[in-house]
Order: C-alpha cells, then sequence, then structure tokens
DNA sequence: ATCCCGAGGG
DNA sequence: CCCTCTGGAT
C-alpha cells in the first residue's frame, strides 16, 4: 500500500513497514513473571533498560517473591536500585507495590487494567507494559515517544496519552498493541527523535505529515 | 547538553 | 497543569 489517506491506513501502513524495519524488536527488560517485569518497568523510568538488567538480578535474587519485598529494609533497596536513578522514589514504589500485591492480590500481579493502575508506583503505562509483555494481553503503552510519533503520523489529534491509547486502540488489532507500541518507540529513539527528526532516512515519510522531506 | 518506554504530588 | 525526583552514557 502507498500513501494511505486514513489514520486507520497510515496506522496499518505504519506496523507493516516498521515490522520489516526492526524485525527483531521486542521488550528488552529481562524478567522472568509478572513481578520482575513489574519491577523492571517502574526501574526504567528515564533509565536505559540496559542498566535497569544490571540491577534486577540482585534485586530478584534478594527479593525473589513480592513477599519478599514487601517486608524489605528501604535502605538495602535504595543501595541495590540507586543507579536507576529516581532511587527513593522507585525504592518507595517497589515495597509499596510489593504489599499491595500481598496485601490485595493474595501475592500475584493482578491483570485488569483497573486493579494495576490501584497499585503504587503502577500508571497506565507500566499497566500497559505487564500486559502485553508478560501476560499476553491487550495492551498499547503510551510513552513519550508513542505519543510524539502518533501526533505526527497524524493517528491522532489528541494530545492526552489516554485518549492517544483509545484512539490508537480502535485502529491496531488487540494482538499487535503491545509490538505497536515497541516499533514506534525504537523509531522513535533512532529516528524520529524529538528535537530535530531524521526525516530523510525514514521509511514512513512518503504519507507521514509532519515529513520535510 | 541531551537522552534514557514515568508517576505522584502540589 | 506544572513540578519534582536522580544517575549514567554519549
Amino acid at each position: 500500500m502507498a500513501r494511505p489517506r486514513t489514520p486507520k491506513g497510515r496506522a496499518r501502513e505504519t506496523l507493516a513497514r516498521l515490522s520489516r524495519e526492526y524485525p527483531d524488536a521486542r521488550c528488552e527488560l529481562d524478567h522472568r513473571n509478572p513481578y520482575e517485569l513489574l519491577a523492571a518497568t517502574i526501574l526504567s523510568a528515564q533509565c536505559t533498560d540496559a542498566r535497569v538488567n544490571m540491577v534486577t538480578p540482585t534485586l530478584f535474587a534478594r527479593y525473589p517473591e513480592p513477599e519478599d519485598l514487601a517486608d524489605a529494609d528501604p535502605a538495602e533497596v535504595e543501595d541495590i536500585v540507586r543507579s536507576t536513578g529516581f532511587y527513593k522514589n522507585k525504592t518507595r514504589s517497589l515495597i509499596g507495590m510489593a504489599r499491595a500485591l500481598v496485601e490485595r492480590y493474595d501475592g500475584e500481579v493482578p491483570s485488569a487494567m483497573k486493579d494495576l493502575v490501584t497499585v503504587p508506583g503502577v500508571g497506565r503505562k507500566t499497566a500497559n507494559v505487564v500486559r502485553s509483555v508478560a501476560m499476553g494481553l491487550p495492551g498499547l503503552p503510551v510513552d513519550t515517544h508513542v505519543g510524539r510519533l502518533s501526533l505526527r503520523l497524524g493517528l491522532t489529534t489528541e494530545t492526552d496519552p489516554v485518549k492517544v491509547e483509545h484512539e490508537l486502540n480502535a485502529m491496531v488489532p488487540a494482538a499487535q498493541r503491545g509490538i505497536f507500541s515497541l516499533l514506534l518507540i525504537l523509531h522513535g529513539r533512532r529516528v524520529c527523535v524529538a528535537r530535530t527528526p531524521r526525516c530523510e532516512v525514514c521509511v514512513l515519510n512518503d504519507f507521514c505529515p509532519a515529513s520535510r522531506v
């Protein structure tokens, strides 16, 4: 297909072309279960996945289950996660998250969005990451990259991440929402960067309304 | 300087 | 809606 003219058409074409461009796109946060991915995602704010992956082996060895983390000494957790930045907030979130799982969800990560977002440190973006990556459930994480690219590509006119998420949900099949988000993030980092997008090397530049090529 | 998949609080 | 929280890599 060439030059799709509707938002939905552009969304489908974006998915097709970026899948070809980044065939190995996947979540790069190391984890073995939803609890570990939830913790890793909390740690990933303003931090590279590689950095998170350097601290999580120690974190998960020390606190293998939510029950262990719920009773953790904050100072000890801070020492483990310090290098990921925002370490006081992240420590509070991690311990609060673990306590919520133990006290309200029988030590399991809840799968419903309405439950997930009540957990300390877990917003919609994090909830959608855990749902789509660790649970195989529909979820389309909208972060700064997904929001920016969706606007530029004319997939939406909204700037509120929740509204963007709902509009994208209406255009992307449930089974592909997770990968769609991952692809936009990758493309947003490598090509469609915030400041000066590299439109001249972008595989979407023939139909992107914001292209300056 | 700028970037790295944010969430909570005022 | 804006502010704050934070360290590491480039």
